[in-house]
DNA sequence: CTTGACCTTCCAGGGACTGGAAAGCTTATA
DNA sequence: TATAAGCTTTCCAGTCCCTGGAAGGTCAAG
């Protein structure tokens, strides 16, 4: 299976696959004889895995170790529980500063006309001195 | 006033406030005598803005935008409202991502046990090839 | 034999900083 | 007066996660 392949099978670009590769990710594959890196199955799923991971907000580096814990048959169960839960207390960290803002900015836009005069409580606010 | 005098007035680190003079979003100081940046209640103040606008999680195009606006005595405040209502949506698109990643993995993470076991339907779904 | 679609490597950029090196300036202290 | 501490200057590099592009090699079809 050529790289292309790969990324059609997976839906990763062969620029991120050759990325993933190079910072260690994912196993250095097997190569054709002309050069070619050569996929199999396996490379397929663990790729899917990877996308999976990052598609939960994984960053790489949670996603090596992810990885890592999945290939050790002598995991605990503990330790992937523990790298979900950090994460959704950082996503929950996430979402509860993005409703601040949202919050802030909707309280300004309603104040605001959105009209041709100058006037504008979204500009006084961030120019505020409080 | 010193880059170092700004800095703990605003918050804002030298670092980063000699990054936004580089990109042209802040305005090149006055220089003393011996080359350092000389500032003033005017920088203290488009500092602060930045800062304000940045803690909104605008970008700095956007708040390079807002500058702008805010400098255009002649502005319509419609073009704000626009800025911000823009943003309030990008706000509103990545909470509901967050939220999505967040609700799946709190059902992954309620239903493993975390223990010594290596079971784990955290890694298992993660590892199916729906 | 050429065309087009692959593949290879390597280098660069983006967004928003941050760290560090190497050098110059200023102020306080020994 | 020497020196050390604490500023400042510039520039280069790294972070994170790719993505784009250049320059070249390979392969199948026409």
């Amino acid at each position: 299976m050529n790289i292309g392949a790969l990324a059609r099978e997976t839906g990763i670009s062969a620029k991120t696959i050759r990325y993933y590769e190079s910072i260690g990710l994912t196993p250095e594959p097997d190569r054709q004889p002309n050069g070619y890196r050569d996929y199999g199955d396996n490379d397929v799923a663990t790729l899917k895995f990877v996308q999976r991971a990052r598609g939960l907000g994984f960053s790489l580096e949670e996603v090596r170790a992810l990885l890592t814990l999945w290939r050790d048959q002598g995991r605990a169960s503990a330790d992937v529980k523990k790298l979900a839960l950090d994460h959704i207390q950082e996503i929950e960290g996430r979402i509860g500063e993005l409703m601040a803002m949202k919050r802030t900015l909707e309280h300004l836009t309603e104040r605001c006309h959105g009209d041709d005069r100058p006037d504008c409580p979204i500009l006084e606010d961030l120019a505020k001195s409080i």
